[in-house]
DNA sequence: GACCTTCCTGAGCGATCGCTCCGGTAGTTT
DNA sequence: AAACTACCGGAGCGATCGCTCAGGAAGGTC
């Protein structure tokens, strides 16, 4: 908030350090995809990235803040993501494109931002960004559809789920019949 | 497995045990409620639920052992309720009658089952009871049913849910018209 | 009563934790 | 070249970690 944010990064010495910071912030989702939050430490991190341990300290205040930032990351990747997104077509791709893994890493960040007030926010741009998508794409039934892709991506996460049968789901919640026109 | 399991323990020295034990796994769930997975500790655990350390390793081969049996207690009494359900509107109260806390705290172990091969049979069992319910309750769309009950589910825990506010989904999503008959 | 089983617990070990500190290196500016 | 700045990284501190162990205490059996 204090920082100046230039558009471009002239100086080494900063470019090759805003490099470092997000191969940690990378090192951490992985870490969090193989060994759940209860994984994280800064060693392992650190580990994980191939950098000394005291990188971690240098480029986050803590390793809570190193948490904090890696799910800022990925909430603001997904909601990019998810507002580029305009027929079912679309929301059954993006659904289906993420490994379970990954998605995995994902719901226990989402986890961590439900528990905590200081992060209610990102639980908040997520819902308003779905609610917003839901309406648009199906203006009367708009809590239903919110509520399908909420468990879609948690199937997708935990069993798996491939793009055709995650669209079928999609149109049987919002009523849609063959020989309709998209979505 | 090996162990014989009499229905009803009259050595009061084992009653008190089997107490213990079970205090042991409230109390952990409490933990998890507040801190994740993360702040799970033998220490920690002792301390809430009032015991010394030692204890829990008495009674649990490790604090993974602890984990384990906590996910698969809860896992066998949520089964347990699933499968007395039979109607949408049994459903949604089902949904909404947990706390947010325990909701989050039971997402992480379930994100844990996900995680882990040898917890991959939890997460089978819980696919397959809500499977069998969204065929019980709504043959034709059962697909939709199960991914709009995870999802309202997941809602409820992260952001809250009332009764009527899920059974309004519920129908939404399964076809459900006024007039017609329950479910 | 003696004897046995079950449960309990405080002390403590080695490992890992988050985090601090400080000397060192390498680009940038003058 | 000198001065400055930003990034780097090894050593190490006190706290906490999972887990072991050995010596009881208490309920049950004979």
């Amino acid at each position: 908030m204090a920082s100046t944010v230039p558009e471009t990064i002239t100086d080494g010495r900063r470019r090759r350090g805003a490099t470092r910071r997000r191969e940690l912030l990378d090192a951490t989702l992985r870490v969090i995809a193989r060994d759940g939050l209860a994984g994280i430490s800064q060693r392992r991190v650190a580990d994980e990235a191939g950098v000394p341990a005291s990188a971690v300290m240098y480029h986050f205040a803590s390793v809570d803040d190193l948490l904090v930032s890696t799910l800022r990351e990925v909430n603001d990747r997904y909601l990019a993501e998810l507002e580029a997104v305009s027929t079912l077509g679309g929301l059954a791709a993006l659904i289906a494109s993420s490994g379970r893994a990954a998605l995995v890493a994902e719901y226990d960040l989402f986890l961590l931002a439900a528990r905590r007030d200081d992060l209610r926010t990102e639980v908040d741009r997520w819902d308003a960004a779905l609610r917003g998508l839901a309406e648009r794409v199906t203006p009367r039934r708009g809590d239903v559809l919110a509520a399908v892709v909420n468990g879609l991506w948690l199937q997708a996460a935990v069993s798996g789920l491939d793009e055709s049968g995650a669209l079928a789901v999609l149109r049987g919640a919002t009523g849609w019949r063959q020989g309709e026109s998209n979505p």
